[in-house]
DNA sequence: GCCGATCTTGTAGCGTCACTACATGGATGC
DNA sequence: GCATCCATGTAGTGACGCTACAAGATCGGC
């Protein structure tokens, strides 16, 4: 029974498979099933399942994996408590976030990080659907994630207090609409005002894609969606050359002066802006001191946050 | 940083030498160094220190091997939550106790686990000085060790929380006289009573000697020792001999018709019986499972244990 | 003060274990 | 029913940890 396999166990509940659980271990899918058999044997019972042509974890096999979270903990508090002895957190934290999120928080983030000296950065973009966020946790540091704001909670595949939860920001979503059309100089709109505009969303399954189905529910229809569109700033280009509104993030507002954002009124839409990390990793020094300039940073930009 | 590492690292620490701590794992003084010497180049903090010609871990050493138990308390955790889906608890136990302690309590926790079927215990008597009993549960899952009644708490070496003490029982330390001997038919003797009286104590260092020094510091002289001897029977037919007196543990007394056994009046002697396990060993449901039994047989011989 | 004993720590050699590459057996979906 | 995807076996290889041996260091005894 190594820490090791342990990890390998709980990666592929995570990530919900062999050949995924490999991937994000760097290995080879064979390697992966080795382990797991190799932990079944030792342990006698039985830790997976195929289901399909997949694999999932018993409930033997979670309880493995939920204590597996508390030896990775344990290690990495091992070697924190060594780190205390040294003068300075010295490491490389690897950060994760949505593209908007990114634009937002990161350019703060690497000059508070770069301030500190001896903490090396890695920042990765990673657009994701809702529910693949959390399986990020697994090969990334601290993944700043979003969802909308009234929704439940990050729910994972696996191992229930694998991963923690830090609330950054609060963001509302506005209506944005070209200059020129008829609310671009309202105080607000209402979902009732809304029915039959040709709206441009996100992707199924991404982040805010829900809120537009409860704006539009407000007023008792289907929104009509005539595009759909990941990136914000195309679709702040698209808003402004007058082919559909849109709902958009205040903050992170690209600025066009051929687009106005007009608040939503009688309904709260909006999204929330969380750091996910597993728990192992939240003990890391560097990390935890990368995990506050990241609140801070977030603190200066959303005042602050509301409970859930 | 390997699980098995901090487990040597630990080691190294509470047995108090590499030597030492490659006896207790099995291994060679050579492949315990090498592990330390990886482990400190990995955490990048000096972990041991020489002292004279031995070594003791440094003050980041003993952080470490204190976070080592956490992680090896984590990982039988791990196991323990495996073995809850099995239907009993099974696996070997290894209980060692000093001498008069067995005869008290073996026989009846033997029989005790053989009724629960599918433990296998192994039983070894060991019998070592005072502060070496912590020491042995690097290699033993629990060890009945005894100490003076008012005496200091047990110990470690290194590693605070690393060692948990269950108390079994409390036994009073009576006067052994032969038959005919003026006490011998005594309700009690005071300790003005002994000035001068010729004692069988046992060896320097062992658990129950320094009793002997305090019983006679009641009466402001030093104890008149004629003899060493560290088994009670032995102590037994020397004082039926008439070549001295003793104090004996109550319970454990072997019943011989020549010699009598006397209260001690105006002071409180006697020795506490208990039981010392690894964090980590103290998670093996097999472990907790036989401590029941042994904390019931104690119950039963010793009645209700006074706090300390 | 020298010598043996004891303890730690290097170095070479060896065995074991975990990984990769490749092949196989199931299950899915168009 | 064929192509695809996934998990899992099997051989081969590389790395890592161990043992055996030797060297440096320190303490106790005569």
């Amino acid at each position: 029974m190594d820490a090791r396999s342990l990890e390998v166990l709980r990666t592929v509940g995570s990530q919900g498979g062999v050949t995924a659980a490999a991937r994000t271990l760097h290995l080879t899918p064979s390697a992966v099933s080795q382990q797991v058999a190799v932990l079944q044997r030792e342990v006698g019972v039985v830790l997976t399942e195929r289901i399909g042509r997949g694999l999932r974890l018993t409930p033997a096999g979670e309880a493995l994996a939920e204590a597996a979270v508390d030896v990775s903990v344990a290690l990495e508090r091992a070697r924190a408590a060594c780190d205390a002895f040294l003068e300075k957190p010295t490491g490389t934290v690897r950060v994760s976030s949505f593209q908007s999120g990114a634009q937002l928080l990161l350019p703060g983030l690497l000059t508070r990080v770069a301030a500190l000296d001896g903490i090396t950065l890695e920042a990765v973009d990673e657009d994701v659907a809702q529910e693949d966020f959390l399986a990020l946790t697994d090969r990334i540091d601290i993944v700043v994630a979003h969802r909308p704001d009234p929704s439940p909670p990050w729910t994972p595949r696996s191992g229930a207090a694998a991963v923690r939860v830090v609330p950054l920001l609060r963001e509302p979503l506005d209506v944005a609409v070209p200059v020129g059309h008829p609310f671009a100089d309202r105080e607000a709109v209402r979902p009732a005002d809304l029915v039959d505009v040709p709206w441009i969303a996100v992707r199924e399954g991404f982040p805010v894609a829900t809120v537009l189905g409860e704006v539009a529910g407000r007023s008792g229809t289907a929104p009509r969606i005539v595009h759909r569109i990941n990136d914000f700033h195309v679709i702040e280009a698209l808003v402004a050359a007058g082919h559909g509104v849109s709902l958009l993030p205040r903050h992170t507002f690209g600025g066009s002066t051929r687009v106005r954002l007009v608040p939503l009124a009688e309904v709260r839409a909006g999204r929330r802006v969380d750091a996910l990390l597993r728990a192992d990793r939240a003990e890391r020094l560097v990390v935890r001191r990368v995990l506050d300039e990241l609140r801070a940073e977030a603190a200066g930009i959303g005042g602050p946050m509301p409970d859930d």
